[in-house]
DNA sequence: GTCTATAATTCGATAGAC
DNA sequence: GTCTATCGAATTATAGAC
């Protein structure tokens, strides 16, 4: 009875529609694209399959709808540079266990092995979201920009891989509080970093 | 005219099975587990489906196949700590651009997203083949337990996320000499991380 | 605004000939 | 040892009733 979609909608559209949006990013973050059918995703959400087709145009709009992400503004790069691991560290974990519904980031994530637009989409949120902020941060700090690049892809990429590891492999990656610490002194140790040595 | 696996192949069972799992592979380890049909890898191979019945059992016998990695023994580990992060770019760039046919690990990377035995199964190769050697040749080197743990897993997470971002967001990584620095730099900073300063 | 029924396609697997 | 032909299941999308 852990439904989440299904609260008893009746002749309302919006209440509908958000329904099935929902049990369609739940569905299409924990089974990816191919895998998640629209018979399952309406059953879930408690309507007929035709309504997706009616609503979303279809499975594609669907799964579009489901990975859109709103971008949220963050103030971890607000501060001095020897304090990034722990704000990014506090930020992600922060993201994981303190939200209710699924993140769109992972039906990204998830379908990228299999939907060569997904990896572009995510790739490219990626880019603009994390790493081109990260960039603009590190130079601003006084860094050389080939080494503020470099120390920027390397937190990057190691960010990639802890949701990659955690989400996609489903690694037990422990507690959150020692997962919060371990996270911080790994992205510092990138932040701090030496590449032009 | 880049075919790889349908060379002239004549009344040769050997050789058939060889070229429908080498196009197996590739199409797995490009298209992911249900993008890949079955009378596609034939068609590539210029088999007759039914022969992939045949010889593999079915799809799930081919795609078990064709994930099957084999070990290489490395030579990451012989050496100092300080050259860790030399060594094993040099193993990555080398396993990345020096080989031919397409790598089991990236099908099961590329699968992982939408079966979770693929999940399991590369969670628990890197486990075993990738973490618990540098576990154990970190502690070796004279670190505590939770220290030698907590770098290793830093460094394995790194190179998920460098697999993740090359292999499945498709993102361009540079030359493979610059990728190699930055990698080792990366890597080592890891390697020689304070995670319970 | 939503449902039932069904059309149209795709795909994996099988049977049997050569 | 391999191919042609076909079956059956699954799935998306549509038509039309209530």
């Amino acid at each position: 009875m852990a439904e989440t979609g299904a609260p008893s909608r009746g002749r309302n559209a919006a209440a509908t529609k958000r329904s099935i949006l929902d049990q369609a990013r739940r569905q299409f973050a924990q089974h990816g694209y191919r895998a998640t059918t629209v018979k399952a995703v309406a059953d879930a959400a408690g309507v007929s399959p035709n309504l997706i087709t009616r609503y979303f145009g279809g499975k594609e709009g669907l799964f579009l709808a489901a990975a859109q992400v709103e971008i949220a503004v963050d103030d971890v790069y607000d501060g001095p540079l020897a304090g990034l691991g722990d704000r990014l560290a506090a930020s992600i974990v922060q993201r994981w266990f303190g939200q209710q519904g699924e993140d769109p980031l992972l039906v990204l994530l998830r379908a990228a092995g299999e939907r060569p637009e997904a990896a572009a989409a995510l790739a490219g949120f990626l880019d603009t979201n994390s790493l081109a902020p990260l960039r603009r941060y590190l130079r601003t700090s006084g860094l050389p920009e080939a080494e503020a690049d470099a120390r920027a892809a390397a937190i990057d990429t190691f960010l990639l891989g802890v949701s990659t590891r955690r989400r996609v492999l489903r690694s037990d990656l422990g507690e959150p509080g020692s997962l919060q610490e371990w996270l911080a002194t790994a992205i510092q140790r990138l932040a701090d970093g030496g590449f032009s040595g």
